[in-house]
RNA sequence: GGGGGUGUAGCUCAGUGGUAGAGCAUCUGCCUUUUAAGCAGAUGGUCGAUGGUUCGAUCCCAUCCACCCUCACCA
């Protein structure tokens, strides 16, 4: 975290106290540090260094009847899940990532030391075996153990065997260990990688260079953000934490690549909720001499590629509705989006008719400075919560769009739009702004808005102004929000459940006197 | 920021104005095809923190901390 208050030379704050460690050594922690040094005693390294797998669970599972008439002898590795001791038996369950399967140690087998051993192990301790495949009396396909190796002993017991982990701040402190008893986590985590190489395929395939831009910004720009501040020591200067990557990918269009995206994180110091964490992942891409109306066909052409590699098809759950990215996505303008839902028209009105009837509709007008926020402020009222199949809202005020070019129909208007699907909003995209006077004069407002209040204005550039004056050719341009899209297909509620490590507040101190923890 | 809720064993949760309980996990026995294995016994807690009321507080009150839900504001 970057933080105002404090002095540039200030070193980092140390997080852990090895006087009292978070981890508190309770009795069960101790047993098992005694089990370890045990297996020392005995010769065994409790972390030895690799161990040659033959197959996956699932593979050998895949092939089951194959390798019981072979009699083929596998080697798996994965943890200890449960525990079953029958006396001179023992059967156990074990996990790798792509499955589990139960495996059968008989005293007989392995011998009496072994068999020992064996019996020590815990819960969470990863091993080896090597064995043969049988199906057990009550039917279970099994592993029946001829030797076996401990891969990694563990110290730290699992969470409940049954229950699991319930309470959500420690599995999103402790992701690992929500990772490790709860398979469907996992599984949300798989397939957000899935549709994020389905992503990255398709803009492979249609010639996308990908490529990589500063994080650290001397000059925050491309989106209405409050940004991260931070300091450089050596270069005695204030850098931010990019709260997007437009204003250089369109640097990179001036320089003459014709297709380009990052897939990146970004960064807004504002509120946190089940929608917004600190930092996030962003698709931006910018595509020489195409407009929004090209982004448009793009974007539903990328959206309908991912849902079909995850889902099989088109049609998909997203909480109580269903969605569907078969038919054309539907396009309307902001304005005749307003007009349908309540029958005002807003293009014609000027600001001060446009408050009045904010005023009638009950809506709060504070910080509405202009007509363009006056129109927004309609659309997320009556419009925006009401949208639950992909809808393009386009064509937004000039005012709110500063990035954008000026619509080729209406001067008030840019060419701009954003998806919404089941109310998320999912992308934000233009035909860029190219005219650098034109450019210039909307930073100019902006800065002009910043100096009212408005605490998101973007900077003025003057680089970025520079290089439009080299010229830009016309460029469409898009941000997909990757969060939110992870969540839409995978039909989970939060971010923090598509995020492994969300952002959270320090893990709770002790707080007594011994340290100034009042800051 | 407003409203509501929660915080008790490693995990999941009961409970009471007289300093605590269950299931799982752990430890010790018995059990060679079990599967949330079973049976018998045992260990384990400054009951979120600090103050107050009280003879006595985990319980009542106040403050604080953390988290969850929700509204508002923003992406």
């Amino acid at each position: 975290m970057t933080d105002q208050n404090k002095k540039p030379d200030d070193k980092p704050e140390r997080q852990e106290r090895p006087d009292k460690p978070q981890i508190p050594i309770g009795q069960l922690i101790k047993t098992r540090i005694e089990k370890v040094a045990v297996l020392r005693e005995k010769g065994i390294n409790p972390y030895p260094y690799r161990y040659d797998r033959s197959h996956k669970i699932a593979e050998a599972l895949e092939n089951f009847d194959k390798f019981v008439a072979d009699e083929t002898e596998v080697k798996l590795a994965g943890r200890i899940m449960l525990k079953r001791k029958m006396g001179k038996a023992i059967f156990a369950d074990i996990h790798d990532m792509t499955g589990r399967v139960q495996i059968y140690i008989k005293i007989d087998n392995v011998g009496k030391p072994e068999f020992k051993i064996f019996d020590k192990l815990d819960l969470g301790d990863i091993i080896g075996v090597t064995g043969t495949l049988f199906t057990t009396q009550t039917g279970e396909q099994t592993v029946m153990v001829s030797t076996f190796e401990i891969l990694c002993k563990s110290i730290h017991p699992l969470p409940d065997k049954h229950a699991g982990l319930v309470d959500k701040d420690i599995r999103y402190r402790r992701r690992y260990a929500d990772l490790i008893v709860h398979p469907e986590v996992r599984e949300t985590f798989i397939k957000r990688s899935q549709i994020i190489r389905s992503i990255r395929d398709f803009l492979n395939d249609r010639d996308f260079l990908e490529v990589e831009t500063p994080i650290l910004q001397p000059l925050y720009g491309g989106a209405m953000a409050k940004p991260f501040k931070t300091f450089h020591n050596r270069l005695h200067m204030d850098l931010y934490l990019r709260v997007a990557d437009e204003l250089y990918l369109k640097r990179l269009i001036v320089g003459g690549f014709d297709k380009v995206w990052e897939y990146c994180k970004d960064f807004r110091n504002e509120g946190m909720d089940r929608l917004h964490n600190p930092e996030f992942s962003m698709m931006e891409l910018y595509w020489a001499y195409a407009d929004y109306n090209d982004i448009m066909a793009l974007v539903q052409d990328l959206l309908r590629t991912a849902a079909k590699k995850l889902h099989g098809g088109y049609k998909f759950k997203f909480e109580e509705h269903e969605i569907d990215f078969e038919p054309d996505f539907k396009q309307i303008s902001m304005i005749d989006a307003v007009k349908e839902a309540i029958g005002l028209d807003l293009l014609p009105l000027d600001y001060e008719q446009s408050i009045e009837e904010a005023k009638k509709a009950e809506i709060n007008t504070e910080g509405l400075i202009n007509w363009g926020k006056v129109v927004e402020a309609f659309f997320e009222r009556f419009v925006e919560p009401h949208l639950v199949q992909p809808t393009y809202i386009k064509d937004f005020p000039q005012e709110i769009s500063p990035l954008a070019k000026v619509h080729r129909d209406n001067p008030r208007l840019t060419e701009r739009f954003e998806l919404f699907i089941a109310g998320l909003e999912m992308a934000n995209a233009f035909s860029e702004l190219n005219d650098p006077e034109d450019q210039l004069k909307r930073f100019k407002d902006q800065v002009k808005a910043g100096r009212a209040g408005d605490d998101e204005a973007h900077q003025f550039d003057e680089d970025y102004i520079r290089a439009l004056q080299h010229g830009m050719p016309p460029t469409g341009g898009l941000g997909i929000g990757i969060d939110r899209l992870v969540m839409l297909l995978t039909d989970t509620h939060s971010i923090q459940d598509v995020l492994f490590f969300p952002q959270m507040k320090p893990e709770g101190q002790k707080s007594d006197s011994d340290t100034g923890t009042k800051d």
